[in-house]
RNA sequence: GGAGGAAUACCCAAGUCCGGUUGAAGGGAUCGGUCUUGAAAACCGAGAGGUCGCGCAAGCGGCGCAGGGGUUCGAAUCCCUUUUCCUCCGCCA
C-alpha cells in the first residue's frame, strides 16, 4: 500500500508505474482515490470543529453543575445533543468513504524499482547471470519422481489414501537427504550472521490479511475449521507478522533472521498439482530468510540475500541461474524481485528453487512496522528470500548428482548430515 | 478446559472504588550543564511526547489509557465483548 500523500502528490508517477505493469484497468484509481481523499479530509475538519464545540460545551457543563447554575447546564446540553445529531453524519460518510479509499489503495501497486525491466508477464523476465556450467551428461536422466522410486524413498500412494493428492511420504536417503539440506541450510545461514528461528506454523486472520492479498489468500491458505487460523503458506508470514504494530529501536536494526517451517499450499488456480512429482505439493519445509531493515538498506540487502542462495547451491554444485522478474509479473506489493533457478540436466532448462523479494515500506506501511527516528517515526523495508524449499530443491540435487550407474553423489558439504555418506544407491527390487 | 488478577506513552508507574481544572501525575531513559584526564555515579537544569487534519510558519485542533462496541451533555474511570499476560486448579507430549 502506498502513503496517500505520495499518491496525492505525484499523481503521475503512479500512473506511470501502473501503465509499466501492463494494468490500466487500474488507472482511474488513481483519481478517483485522490478525490475520495481531498472530500474526507474536508468531512475531518467539519468533524474536528464540532467535537471542539462538543469537548468545551462539556466542560462548561461540568463546571455549571459544581456552581449549582442548573437551568444553564441543562441548555447546554441541548446544544451538546444537536453536535451530536450531526456528528453521527458526518462520521457515517467519513467511515464509509474511507472504507472504499483503503480499498482502492490496496489494489494500486506498489511503486516498482527503476532497474526493474519493463514486460506483461512471465515470458519476459529476464535473465541477469549464470552461476556453473549448465551441463548435460552423456547418459539419459530419469524423471526425479523415478529416481525416488528407485531409492524406495517416495511414495505418492500411500499419501494420497491418507491425504489425497499433493501429498507425499518421503522414506529412507530420500527423506534423510530432505532434512540434511534443511539442516545445512539452516547453518549456512547462521554462518552468514542470520538469527535462526522457528515461528508458530498457524496464524489468525488479521496477520494473514496484512501479508498477502485477498485473492492469495484464496488460492493459498489452508483454514483451520472453527477456529481463526490458517496453516502458514511460508514462515515469511508468521515472520513478518511477528512485528506487527511494533516500534522498533534503530539501533536494533537490521534484523536478519533465517527462519524454518513446513509450508501448507492449496495451490489452487493456473498451473495445479502434478500427478506424479514433488515439484509441486500441498506440504513442503522452506528455510528462509527475513530481513527488516531501514528503507535507504533495502537494496544492499536485496543484492546480498539472492546472492546468498546463489553461493548455497553453488556448494551443492548444483548449477542456477538468477531471473529478474519484469515488471507485469512483479506482485503488487513488491518493489523487485528476482527468481533463483536451479539447472535441470533431465530437462535441460533452469526451473525455480526461490524467490527473493525486497517489499520497500509496502508490507510495513500494512503491518504497522516502524522504527523511531530523530525526525519521527518510518516505515521500514521488508525483504524475503528463499535458502532453500524440500522436496522441490531435491529435484535439482537428485538430477545433478544422478550418475550412470544409478547412484546419486552426495555434495561435500551435505555429507555431514548423512553420516558421512558420500554417494547413495539404489535399492534391489 | 475452570477460577481469579492484570493491560496507561520508548520503559516503569499514579489515577479507575466515587465519571467533570487530568491540558494523563511522578520516575527512568533522552538532551544540556557542574564535577572528572576521560567515563561512571551524584547533583542542577531543559522540553518534548503517539497519531491525524489545517497552516509557509509560529501554532491551532481532533483522536488516543490493550482492540471493538455501548451508557452519558461529558469516559482512562461505568457496562458489554474480544485479545494477550500473570497466579492457581485440571488435562496432556
Amino acid at each position: 500500500m502506498l502513503d496517500i500523500k505520495f499518491v496525492r502528490e505525484n499523481k503521475d508517477k503512479v500512473k506511470e508505474n501502473i501503465k509499466k505493469k501492463f494494468q490500466d484497468e487500474k488507472l482511474p484509481l488513481v483519481d478517483e482515490v485522490v478525490e475520495l481523499d481531498a472530500k474526507i479530509r474536508d468531512l475531518k475538519q467539519k468533524g474536528d470543529t464540532l467535537r471542539q464545540e462538543r469537548n468545551t460545551t462539556s466542560d462548561e457543563i461540568g463546571v455549571l453543575f459544581r456552581e449549582k447554575k442548573i437551568e444553564e447546564a441543562n441548555e447546554k446540553k441541548q446544544r451538546v445533543v444537536e453536535i451530536n445529531n450531526q456528528l453521527i453524519d458526518i462520521e457515517k460518510e467519513e467511515s464509509e468513504l474511507s472504507e472504499q479509499l483503503k480499498s482502492k489503495m490496496m489494489v494500486i501497486p506498489q511503486m516498482i524499482d527503476d532497474s526493474v525491466p519493463i514486460g506483461k508477464d512471465d515470458t519476459e523476465n529476464v535473465e541477469i547471470e549464470r552461476f556453473g556450467e549448465p551441463f548435460v551428461p552423456d547418459y539419459e536422466i530419469p524423471y526425479h519422481a523415478d529416481i525416488c522410486e528407485s531409492f524406495n524413498g517416495l511414495d505418492k500412494e500411500s499419501a494420497g489414501r491418507t491425504s489425497g493428492n499433493g501429498f507425499y511420504y518421503l522414506i529412507g536417503d530420500i527423506a534423510r537427504l530432505h532434512e540434511a539440506t534443511i539442516a545445512y541450510a539452516r547453518d549456512f545461514m547462521i554462518n552468514k550472521g542470520f538469527t535462526y528461528c522457528i515461528p508458530p506454523f498457524m496464524i489468525r486472520s488479521d496477520v494473514v490479511t496484512g501479508v498477502m492479498s485477498f485473492a492469495e489468500m484464496e488460492n493459498m491458505m489452508y483454514k483451520i475449521e472453527n477456529e481463526d487460523l490458517y496453516l502458514i503458506g511460508t514462515s515469511e508470514h508468521s515472520m513478518i507478522g511477528k512485528f506487527k504494530g511494533q516500534l522498533i529501536n534503530e539501533k536494533d536494526l537490521p534484523i536478519a533472521m533465517t527462519s524454518y517451517s513446513p509450508c501448507f499450499r492449496k495451490e489452487v488456480g493456473a498451473h495445479g498439482i502434478e500427478e506424479r512429482g514433488l515439484y509441486r505439493v500441498h506440504q513442503f519445509e522452506k528455510q528462509e530468510m527475513v530481513v527488516l531493515c531501514k528503507p535507504e538498506d533495502a537494496m544492499d540487502w536485496y543484492n546480498k540475500m539472492w546472492s546468498y542462495t546463489v553461493e548455497f547451491f553453488r556448494s551443492l554444485d548444483v548449477p542456477v541461474r538468477t531471473l529478474e522478474c519484469c515488471s507485469g509479473d512483479l506482485a503488487d506489493l513488491k518493489v523487485k524481485s528476482c527468481d533463483v533457478e536451479a539447472w535441470s540436466p533431465r530437462q535441460q532448462k533452469y526451473f525455480e528453487v526461490g524467490s527473493c523479494s525486497t517489499l520497500g515500506d509496502a508490507q510495513a506501511r500494512r503491518l504497522g512496522i516502524r522504527m523511531k527516528t530523530e525526525n519521527g517515526n518510518q516505515f521500514l523495508a521488508t525483504l524475503n528470500n528463499t535458502v532453500i524449499a524440500s522436496p522441490r530443491s531435491l529435484i535439482a540435487i537428485l538430477e545433478c548428482g544422478y550418475q550412470k550407474d544409478g547412484s546419486v553423489k552426495i555434495p561435500k558439504a551435505l555429507q555431514p548430515y548423512m553420516g558421512g555418506l558420500e554417494v547413495i544407491k539404489p535399492k534391489q527390487k
